[in-house]
DNA sequence: ACAAATGTCTATTTATTCTATAGACATTAA
DNA sequence: TTAATGTCTATAGAATAAATAGACATTTGT
């Protein structure tokens, strides 16, 4: 399950996604407008910048945007800076391995072999989706939405 | 992430499929052969049985058993029961549907869409596996481990 | 050089969820 | 009738997530 960190990452990104890059974006303003509380936010934004995710400008004029395209940033990028990875079980990322406390043998554990297929079928979708295909998606379902009233009246 | 609960629930019913369904297995010896607080695997085996994965037995000779064939418990049936589903966002979850506090516009939420997406490439992993594939994918890695020792003898 | 705007960093608090434990109770078999 | 066993309710403890506070550093424009 995402969490609120997550999730108030993506709103942010997709706002950011609709802004042009050489117009930065006040934490405060993101904070307003995707109503996520400001200091919290400041963190996220920090963690995706640190990720490379995000460019920062500071000082008068300053502010957040995107460091490349929303068709270059794939959701599961993302989601492993702000999840740090999404793995079903902890044994199945990749390096700070500690493994799993209830794990007696590795090789051989069922819940491991079953979870890596999940993980296989996850990272399918979250590494070829993109932020541009989440907007577009977004937009069609807006689109849709705005025909479906156009008929009715 | 699976929570130590259902790790320690997916570790159980493995057990109980290696038993025979009419010898029923004490919450305390499960507990002890997979390492589990006893109290709280008691929790979990009630919760499982409630489910109709799980059949019990009270009084002397009494025990746990698993109500059907392992071939016919899926691993998504069993993870449901545990956390209540397996929705990476909150309102994905069919039932009890209080949506997410974050999303203003659940019909158009890009977030949402997305995760439907990988809701249902979850699904087609766990909706398929069963526990007794996740047995059997535990035997042959132990097979295979076994073959590799002989070869090095 | 200065002041205002803005992001950066460290620490702390509060809330929520997960994990674990305790003990009384109900049921069955011998 | 008694011992063995699962059932149920309540609570405590630990870990993680979410939110807040305030001092600091950097840039821009005058």
């Amino acid at each position: 399950m995402l969490s609120k960190k997550t999730k108030y990452a993506l709103k942010a990104l997709i706002n950011l996604a609709g802004q042009p890059p050489d117009e930065p974006v006040l934490i405060s303003e993101l904070a307003r407008l995707e109503q996520i509380p400001r200091k919290f936010l400041e963190a996220i934004l920090l963690s995706l910048k640190n990720a490379g995710l995000l460019q920062s400008k500071i000082g008068k004029g300053g502010g957040y945007f995107l460091a490349r395209e929303p068709r270059n940033i794939s959701i599961g990028s993302i989601i492993k800076v702000l999840e740090g990875g999404y793995a079903p079980v902890q044994c199945l990322n990749a390096s700070n391995n500690p493994g799993c406390d209830e794990c007696n043998d590795f090789s051989t554990c069922g819940i491991r072999l079953v979870m890596t297929d999940v993980m296989q079928a996850i990272s399918s979708v979250l590494e070829t989706t993109t932020l541009a295909d989440m907007v577009e998606r977004s937009d069609n379902a807006k689109q849709a939405n705005a025909n479906v009233v156009d008929f009715n009246i």
